[in-house]
DNA sequence: TTCATAGATTGATCGTGGTCAAGTATAGCA
DNA sequence: TGCTATACTTGACCACGATCAATCTATGAA
């Protein structure tokens, strides 16, 4: 049973291909060549590029890749060499401490750029894993620095890339200092409930591509706390949750509980 | 008294200047007319331009303005237009949401590049307010990405600079979601003195230029527990903390307490 | 000087969420 | 189909740090 539209083709719910699916994936490659006819076109980089200097951009990315759930696009303390746009599925970044810790730094969807954080120094600033079947588009560092030199949209939209994942890294430090367990959870779903509409995908039913252990990571709580507020927000009719799948049945609700905080914290 | 070198002239402990060295302040001002003469070119953007650039560089800065104690360089959601280079004192960012509440992402000093985190939209993303006596240098953004668009080295350091700021906070939410009280304070004081030694000021003897609340509200803590901690380490013999005026006097053990965490809860 | 205000410290109490432990459900695979 | 490993859920208990409250210390003003 196929269900779910991610980047060109359909993909299984748990994020498998059937084995004809893969076939007829590679049989339609041809159609990967090119940035113009990708469905992201609108929000990854070419987004930022006139229509003829499309092909520049088409010229120094690598298509198509292919990762299997659980595999690694780059490792942290690795030579830096790319970034990578997600085509399709999900990607999880961490950074693992001295002592093989794990922090989620982010997750990635459709659209947008993993390794900005990475800009800086020699090697990767962390690692980034697939979270299901995902495919993604290389963009080698140096040219893709070359290039934006030329295209001044182009520089002009990583800036504004760069700039936005520090708000992004901004708002968890806040969420992390200052939110109960409940408030960061909602945000979280709220933060994928528009990440999905943006890509025109339910924002109200969806399954998470990450498991609860992530989530927990991510939003610096234990798992078990993670589930206890996903049975209470289950119980009170905000949400319903099986495994991955979830519902969102009162949006408005989960963003009184994001408010709510700043609300009686306030002045 | 005069006790602190900051930037190029000799301030008082407090970052305020006498009436005496506010006037030679002016007088000397032609000499804030160079990146090249400045003492901070080999922290700021100067670092990534060939000696015969720098003109271009000087071309679209106006250095030199000066804020009181309090002031704010800018305010979160006023339109977008600078990023500014600290030359001397220190700055707070942080972020205010709709119920006045106060979120501190970040403190910057002489060398360090504020604003980053505002080049996308149309406003800025945060407020910068000057803990001292400050001194900065404007960067219109219109200006300086022409100026990255033509000079790949500066570009490639700008990429550099926000990839840095991303780890930064990065880090932060790493300190903020898994670190005890104590951590966080040993790593920011830890910080804080890598920072001063950059800058070729004693590293282990220097007075902060943020308040206790600043930094409580910047590490997620209430400010009796940044007292508290700042207490029992002075009880050890790590610290020597008067007020704002800091020594640390077993470095070793700061760098113990930020690692011992990461032993005991690794694998 | 004295007073006023804000900042910093210290103590006592309480609550959120972590930890430990057990049990249930689900996925992957032969 | 069953088995095994992993993911998830639920419960009981406890600790770290927040909160409330009081005191102490600076700084600046009249």
């Amino acid at each position: 049973m196929i269900t779910r539209l991610c980047g060109l083709i359909w993909i299984n719910p748990d994020g498998s291909l059937t084995m004809a699916q893969a076939i007829q994936l590679h049989q339609v490659s041809p159609l990967k060549a090119s940035c113009n006819q990708c469905s992201l076109s609108n929000l990854c980089l070419p987004l930022a590029i006139e229509e003829n200097d499309l092909d520049r951009l088409e010229d120094i990315v690598q298509q198509g890749r292919i990762y299997n759930r659980g595999e690694h696009i780059f490792d942290q303390s690795t030579p830096f060499k790319s970034c990578f746009a997600v085509k399709s599925g999900s990607v999880k970044t961490s950074i693992i401490t001295e002592s093989g810790e794990e922090q989620v730094t982010g997750f990635f969807m459709p659209g947008e750029l993993v390794g900005l954080d990475s800009l800086s120094g020699e090697n990767y600033a962390c690692t980034a894993k697939v979270l299901e079947r995902t495919s993604v588009c290389e963009f080698p560092i140096d040219k893709l620095e070359e290039l934006t030199g030329k295209l001044p949209e182009l520089q002009h939209h990583m800036y504004r890339l760069m700039s936005q994942e520090i708000q992004n890294s901004h708002q968890l430090a806040m969420l992390l200092s200052k939110n109960t367990a409940e408030e960061r959870i909602a945000a979280l779903l709220l933060s994928l409930s528009s990440r999905f509409r943006r890509r025109r995908m339910s924002p109200t039913n969806f399954s998470l591509p990450m498991a609860r252990n992530d989530i927990a990571n991510f939003l610096g709580l234990a798992v078990e706390t993670v589930s206890r507020v996903f049975t209470r927000f289950q119980n009170q009719g905000i949400i319903r949750a099986r495994g991955r799948e979830v519902e969102l049945l009162d949006v408005e609700a989960l963003q009184l509980v994001t408010r709510d905080f700043a609300r009686q914290g306030g002045q």
